[in-house]
DNA sequence: TTAGCTTCCGATCGATCGGTTGCTATATTC
DNA sequence: GAATATAGCAACCGATCGATCGGAAGCTAA
C-alpha cells in the first residue's frame, strides 16, 4: 500500500519512530517498549518499523542516543557559554532541575537514563553497555567541570572530583524519585540547598 | 498429580514462590517477573502458582511486601537495638551499605525497592502506590532518627531532618547505582566520606 | 467413614511478543 | 528509459504472556 518513499522521507519517518520511541520508553522502560505499540501509535505496520532497525535491540540503542542527544540540548547546551569551571557546572545544575521538574514536557514518563540505568543494570547486553557508556561520559563532563573549578580557586584545592560528582548524581537520583514517584514540590528547592552546601565553599 | 498439601505444606510452597519471585524481579523487575518463569523454576505448573494470588497483580505486592520483610530484617535489624538518635543512625546507615554492597547473595539483580520504584513511578495502579508507601515508610523512619539526634544534641538544631534524609536517600541511590550498573568498588567509601560530611557535626 | 474443601495439574484461551517472508510501488541510478 | 534498490504493507511464524477451566488427589472436619 504504502510504497517506498524517498530517501529524505524516510529518514523523517525513522525520526518519527525514534522520537515516539522515547516517549514510550520513558514511561514503559526500554524492555516495555514494543514493535506493536510503536506501530500502532504511528499507524504502520509491525515490519515498517523493524525495516528500519532489523532488530529491537537496535532500536533500543538508536532510541537511547535520541534520548541522550535531548538531555545533552535541554540540560548542557543553555550552559555551554558560560565561563567553564564553577558557573558553568552551577549553570548545567539549574538546567538539570528544570529538565527534570519539566521533563513531563520532553519524557511523559520521567528521565529515560534513569530508568534505563536501574533497567538494565543487572543485565547484560550491548543497551547495558550503552547506558553505562552514557552515565560514564556524563559523569566525566561533571568532574571535567569541578576540576577547572578547583585550579580556578573557586573551590577548596583539597576537593576530590569525583567524590563531589558522585554526590552530584546522588542528588539527581533523589529529585528524580521525589518528582516521578511522590511529586513533591518542594524536591526541587531541597536539591538547590543540598548543592549550595556542596559548592558554595568559594 | 501433585495432590492438596496440607495447609502448612500450602504455606511452604507459598513461601517458596515469593522467595523465587523476589530474586527473578530484582534481577528482571515486577513486570518481567513471569507466571511461566517462576512455574518453569520452581517446577510447578502455572495455575499452580497463580492459585496462591489469583492475579500477577497480587503476586507482585506479596513479591514487595516479601522484599520490604528482608529490607528491614538485614538493614534495621542488626541496629535496632542501638541507642535511638545519632548512634542508631550511624549503625543503620553502615548495615545498609553492607546490604547494597552484598546483595546480590539477597537480591541477584540489585535493591528491589529501587529497581520497583524507578518501574513504576510512571504508571498507575496498586503496585506503584505500594512502592511509594514503602519508600514514605522508610524515609520516616529516617527522618524520626534524625529528629531524635537533634534533639539529644548529636546533630546542630538548625538540622532540617527531612533535607538530610533527603539527601541521605539520594546517597544510597547513588551507591546502588555504582554498584549495579558501574561495579565500582570505591563506591562504598565514597559514600562513607558523605555521609561524615553530611552527619559528623556533633 | 464420608463429604467437602483446597492445592495443584494439564489443557486451553485470546492476545501479544519479536521477527520473517513475499510483495508492491516508487526513487534512484545507470 | 531500463534496471536496481528500497520503504512499507499484509500475512504469518513459533513462543510466551496472563488467565481460566475441569478434574484429580489428599487433608480436614463432621
Amino acid at each position: 500500500m504504502s510504497p517506498r518513499k524517498s530517501a529524505a522521507e524516510a529518514r523523517r519517518t525513522r525520526e518519527r519512530i525514534v522520537e515516539r520511541g522515547v516517549a514510550i520508553a520513558s514511561v514503559e522502560g526500554l524492555e516495555g517498549l514494543t514493535i506493536g505499540r510503536l506501530a500502532t501509535d504511528l499507524g504502520m505496520s509491525k515490519a515498517g518499523i523493524l525495516g528500519h532497525f532489523g532488530t529491537k535491540e537496535t532500536l533500543q540503542l538508536a532510541t537511547l542516543d535520541e534520548a541522550s542527544a535531548v538531555f545533552l540540548r535541554v540540560v548542557w547546551q543553555p550552559a555551554a557559554h558560560e565561563t567553564p569551571g564553577l558557573p558553568r557546572l552551577r549553570a548545567v545544575c539549574e538546567a538539570w532541575i528544570t529538565y527534570l521538574e519539566h521533563e513531563r514536557e520532553i519524557f511523559p514518563g520521567g528521565c529515560l537514563f534513569t530508568t534505563a540505568s536501574v533497567e538494565f543494570d543487572a543485565r547484560g547486553g550491548r543497551v547495558r553497555e550503552a547506558v553505562a557508556r552514557l552515565h560514564r561520559l556524563w559523569r566525566r563532563r561533571l568532574v571535567g567541570e569541578l576540576r577547572l573549578a578547583v585550579t580556578a580557586g573557586d573551590l577548596p584545592s583539597g576537593t576530590d572530583p569525583e567524590q563531589v560528582a558522585y554526590e552530584l548524581v546522588g542528588l539527581y537520583l533523589a529529585l528524580n524519585q521525589a518528582i516521578q514517584l511522590f511529586a513533591d514540590p518542594l524536591a526541587p528547592d531541597r536539591t538547590r540547598r543540598a548543592l549550595d552546601r556542596l559548592l558554595a565553599q568559594a
